[in-house]
Parts: structure tokens; sequence; C-alpha cells
RNA sequence: CGGGAUGUAGCGCAGCUUGGUAGCGCACCUCGCUUGGGACGAGGGGGUCGCACGUUCAAAUCGUGUCAUCCCGACCA
């Protein structure tokens, strides 16, 4: 390709819209342009990259003997309410009308469309186990667009679908799954971590999510990992042992003292001059439009998506200021929030978590201003009826596998595997003929990557401050061959033939053959992240050219024939 | 959901207070000059100033509404 017919246009500039690196760098070097909210335009620069993660997932996928389809974009309202997600997927899903007043949505994931497919094409056992997959353009209607490609509302998805006759069939599947992920992401270059993670909206029981790690907020996930095991989850689902401390208040009586503008846990605690892992904090939730009052040891926090599925919710909030008020005089309490606690609360569900069980003599919310109770045990707190784990993890924790302290880090997720057993079978009745003859549901699993998240989650991980980096076996191009000056003959035959050469071994390269200065062009291949630079300038007139490896500083020279021999060397080991 | 800020050329911004024929830098086109890290000079093209309604002789500028974008908060009791 060359430079000057080369469709991009990079930016001097950053756009004012972009927070995070990937977002920057893809706008400025002409990767991609937003259309609208959430919504990008992939220029061909950036097609080019899309198109090689889409290969090598694919070359993985059909490696691991998954079989590709492709289903479609538009999905009818009737799948959904089989399935039962019509009604509680929310916003995000995207619905809309046909001409005739009928009920469709965009597809934010496959699910019902494949087991639709798998239950009209998979009759008998002896079909199965079987892995079907796609690679398409996806649409959630997030709440909060952001970040440019790594949660866009439009997106590119390989998703994949396992059905089997039983666990252990599925567990291998998972298992392959596991493998063929770790392969595809150490292809595109970058280091990922397996974590088990909360399984959502999806559902089912075990899931796995791969993790960009990343020390930036564009990884909107925290990670907690052993460095002496294998253990890491996502801080949804992350569980751990805890380091001793106080938990005994010490208080020799009951009673309801004053404790005047202790709005927040540290004002209290440093008020009554206790540590506050002898406070019982009380926070309001609401839960699917429902208060929920979550209980834990002061000097922990609550992890809401641990909390949401102990409640069985869908969604959930913590309560605002005025709503705690007014669900306080609703129950006859004049209570603000610092002030709140578990008695007397009727029929608000209350949810204890497990660092309360070991908790005496502790200071408690009753839901007074200004007041709280001190010396209370759990036998004051007859509400509680059982005790579950609602806690956020934190750094320093030990692991719960071989007892040494958790490190925490941020992490991009960019692909996802669950287990999800008859979630969709049984509901949509997609079942098979067994070798008993009886019909019984598949068991299914589900295997996401993120084409387009891969990609930026790929800038986020390798940039610098001149642009990007990308690992070789995504970038658009391995090469860039830049003549200084186009207008002297002897540079410009050399870069030609070097093209020709190259273009002739199946390399991928462009010719910058703009009339630009030096500074221009080389400005324009930092950003833009051509793994492998020739320049070829002043030393021609002793034959040589520059060989530069974009993240490295020092350039090379050597003959033409010889740096052509060099990239084709190294080029093809990689792909 | 609450608070704040911002919408002016493809990108980044000024102009608005005090209403009077819309500007700058980058990018783009032409010519000259230059050619090893985003040169320089001259000339040129491109904008219903987010949208709607209102005030006014006159609105980018004032008012009301609306939409969009961004940030912060959502709060840990």
């Amino acid at each position: 390709m060359k430079m000057s017919k080369l469709f991009v246009q990079t930016l001097r500039e950053n756009p004012s819209d972009a927070e995070v690196v990937s977002h920057k760098l893809l706008v400025r070097a002409g990767y991609i342009r937003k259309l609208t909210s959430g919504v990008y335009n992939y220029l061909p620069l950036m097609w080019r990259v899309l198109k090689k993660i889409e290969n090598i997932t694919r070359e993985e996928m059909d490696r691991a003997g998954a079989q590709e389809l492709l289903m479609p974009f538009v999905q009818p309202q009737e799948l959904w309410e089989e399935s039962g997600r019509w009604g509680v997927y929310g916003a995000e899903l995207m619905r809309l009308k046909d001409r005739h007043d009928r009920g469709m949505c965009l597809g934010p994931t496959h699910e019902e469309v494949i087991t639709s497919i798998a239950r009209d094409g998979l009759k008998s056992y002896k079909q199965l186990p079987v892995n079907l997959y796609q690679i398409q353009s996806k649409f959630r209607d997030e709440i909060r667009p952001r970040f440019g490609l790594l949660r866009g509302r439009e997106f590119i998805m390989k998703d994949a679908y396992s059905f089997a006759t039983n666990e252990e069939d599925l567990m291998k599947e998972y298992q392959n799954m596991a493998q063929a992920y770790k392969r595809i992401f150490e292809r595109c270059g970058l280091e990922t971590k397996m974590v088990q993670s909360d399984s959502g909206a999806i559902g089912g029981k075990i899931s796995h999510e791969f993790m960009v790690i990343t020390d930036t907020d564009a990884g909107e996930n925290d990670v907690f990992y052993c460095e002496s095991c294998d253990y890491a989850a996502n801080s949804n689902h992350a569980v751990s042992k805890l380091p001793e401390v106080q938990t005994d208040g010490g208080f020799t009586k009951k009673e309801v003292v004053d404790t005047p503008e202790t709005h927040s846990i540290e004002a209290l605690s440093k008020f009554l001059n206790i540590p506050s892992s002898v406070i019982l904090k009380s926070v309001l939730y609401i839960a699917d439009s429902k208060p929920v009052l979550a209980l834990i040891r002061a000097d922990r926090q609550v992890e809401e998506t641990k909390l949401m599925n102990a409640v069985l919710a869908n969604e959930i909030r913590i309560a605002a200021a005025g709503e705690i008020e007014e669900i306080m005089s609703n129950h006859g309490f004049n209570a603000v929030a610092g002030f709140i606690g578990p008695n007397g609360l009727g029929d608000i569900k209350i949810v204890a978590d497990e660092t309360v069980k070991d908790m005496k003599n502790f200071v408690v919310g009753i839901n007074q201003t200004d007041k709280h109770l001190v010396g209370a045990n759990l036998s004051d707190i007859p509400e509680i009826k059982e005790y579950c784990d609602i806690r956020l993890c934190e750094a320093g924790d030990f692991c719960p596998q071989c007892g040494k302290p958790l490190k925490v880090t941020r992490g991009i997720e960019v692909g996802n595997i669950f287990q999800l057993g008859t979630k969709y079978s049984e509901p949509m009745n997609a079942v098979y003929t067994d070798i008993d003859g009886k019909n019984k549901p598949f068991i299914m699993g589900c295997y996401g990557i993120g084409i387009s998240r891969t990609a930026a989650a790929a800038v986020e991980a390798h940039h610098d401050e001149h642009g990007i980096t990308w690992p070789v076996a995504i970038a658009p191009y391995h090469v860039v061959i830049v003549p200084v000056n186009i207008n002297d003959e002897t540079q410009m035959q050399v870069a030609q033939s070097m093209y020709e050469s190259l273009l002739k071994e199946g390399i991928e390269v462009v010719l910058d053959d703009r009339d630009e200065r030096a500074g221009v062009k080389f400005k324009d291949a930092d950003l833009i992240g051509f793994p492998y630079r020739i320049t070829v300038g002043k030393s021609i007139a002793e034959g040589l050219v520059e060989f530069k490896i974009r993240n490295l500083e020092e350039t090379v020279k050597i003959e033409p024939a010889q740096a052509v021999e060099l990239l084709v060397e190294k080029i093809k080991e990689i792909i």
C-alpha cells in the first residue's frame, strides 16, 4: 500500500471527549471515528487490526473443534420471552418494533437464537457434543458508554455455545475453550489472567474471565490474585481469609449514647475512640426497587454484585440520602444516613455478612439521628436470620487457597467463559433424544471474546508517548518504508524495489511516498505503530538503509537485501 | 438518578459579559521555497454557530425549552 493512497488522517491533537489512551490514540492515528455515542466507524487501519484478531480467533476456535456460523443481528421478542429474559434484561436490550408492530431486539448476545437452532437441528445424543460460534456485531445500550472501543454500545464479539449431554462433556469443553482462549490472546501478543468471576446477566454457575492486566482506569475491573498459587478472581467474586482484628468492643454495658454529627464510620470511630472493626455498619440498598439492608463489620465494604446475588435481584444500587429518610419515616423512625440500624425495620430484607458473626459488645445504629447503641451483641439483633458473603476483598487479605497475602490490580475483561447448564435449554424446551430414548435438555456452555475490545486493550497494553506499539500479529501492516526525500531518485528506487520484494514475500508493507518532510513521516509511523520501519536516506550513498523496530530505540544500518531477508524472517515466525 | 460544564469548519479552540455581515491554529487546495523527528511564505475553499420557540429593526451573543456530549457524585452510614 502506498501511504499517499492509504485512507488515514492523523490528528495532532487528542479528541476532547477521549479519556483513556487507547481511545485517544486510535482516534489520533486515524483508526476510528465516532459516529454517535458508543458507536464507532472502523476505518481501514482498524478493520485490518480487527480482521487479524478475528482470524486468530477463528483459527484457534476451528482448531479446538468448534464450527463457525452466523446468526441474525435482529431477533424476535418471542424467543426472548421463551427464555424469560425479555422481562429481565433491562434497558440495555435495544428493543424495536417492525412495521407490523412486532417486538424485536438487536442482539446483545445470542443464547436464545443458538438454543432455537440447537433444538431444531440437534435431535440425537449421537450429534453431541458440539460447539458453534460466530463473529459478529453486538448491540448493548449501555447507560454510560465511554473509553472508546472499551465500552461501546456496538462492538464486535466472538460468541461460542457448546451443547453436551452431561456435565463431564461440558467440563471438558470448558477446559478446551480455556486453552483455546489462552492461545488466542497469546498469539495476539497479550498477557492475560484467567480469573474466577460472577456470571451476571448471562446466568449459569461457574464462569471465568480473561483479563488484560493494566494499571490504568481503563481496566474497569479489580482483580485479586495470589502470587504463590494460581488463585485469581474478579472483585465481584473474590473471597479471602481475613487478617485478625479486634472484634470485641469491650463495652461492659449495653446503652444508648449520644454520637452527634457522626455521619461516617470514620467520625463515629473517632468520636467513641474505638476501631471501626467493632462497629456494625448498616448500609441501605435498593434492589429491584425494594429496600435491602446490608450488615457488615464497618472496617469492611459491601460488594454489590455479591449482595445482588444474595437477594436474587437483577439491579442494585445504594439508597440515596432522601430515600433513606423516607424509608426510615415509613417505619416510624427519624434517622438520617449514619445512624440507621437493623432493628424495627419490619419487612425490609436484611442480609448480614459473615464478618458480623464474630462481633461482640459492638456499636450499632438504632435509627435515631445522633445516637448509637454501644455494647450490643448479636442476640440484640434477632432480625439476622443467616450469614452470607457480601464482602469486598482487600489487598492484603489472605488467599483462600494457600493463605498468602492477595494482591490487587486493574484488568480489562477481553474474554469470558460460562457453564450455563440448562439455564436456556430447559425453559426453551431445547432437548435431544438420549440413548435411553428419553428427551433431555442440552447441557450448555457459552464462551465470548470481545474482538473490538481486545484491539483497544492491546493499545492500552502496547503504547508509548509517540503512539501505538502493536504486537506484530495484530498490527494493521508489518512494515513502513520511509524514503526521506522522494525527489531523490536513488532513495526512491531503493525504497520501491524493497517494497516490491517485501510484497512478493507476502509481507504487509506501506511505502510512505508522500512529499512530506521526514519528521512528518516518522511521527505518523510512530503514531500508527508500524512494528518495523525501514528508512531510506543519506546512508544510501554507502548502500545502506536503516532498520528500526518500533519499540526499540536503536536503528541498525544494513543493506537493503539483508533488511528484506531479516524482515521476512522476523515476521514469518509470528504470522 | 442528582450536580456541574460544554455544544461555533474534519480536529483543537477563541468570540458571548456590553446583540450590529463569524475568527484563530491544525488539516485540505494552489504556487514558491524546503526535505533526517509534526518547516516557512503567499493565496484559497469549507461553518443554517446542536435544535426549537421567543425578545429585538437586528441573535453565535439575551430568555425559555429541548437534545447531545463530557466530568463529578451516586457512598459505605
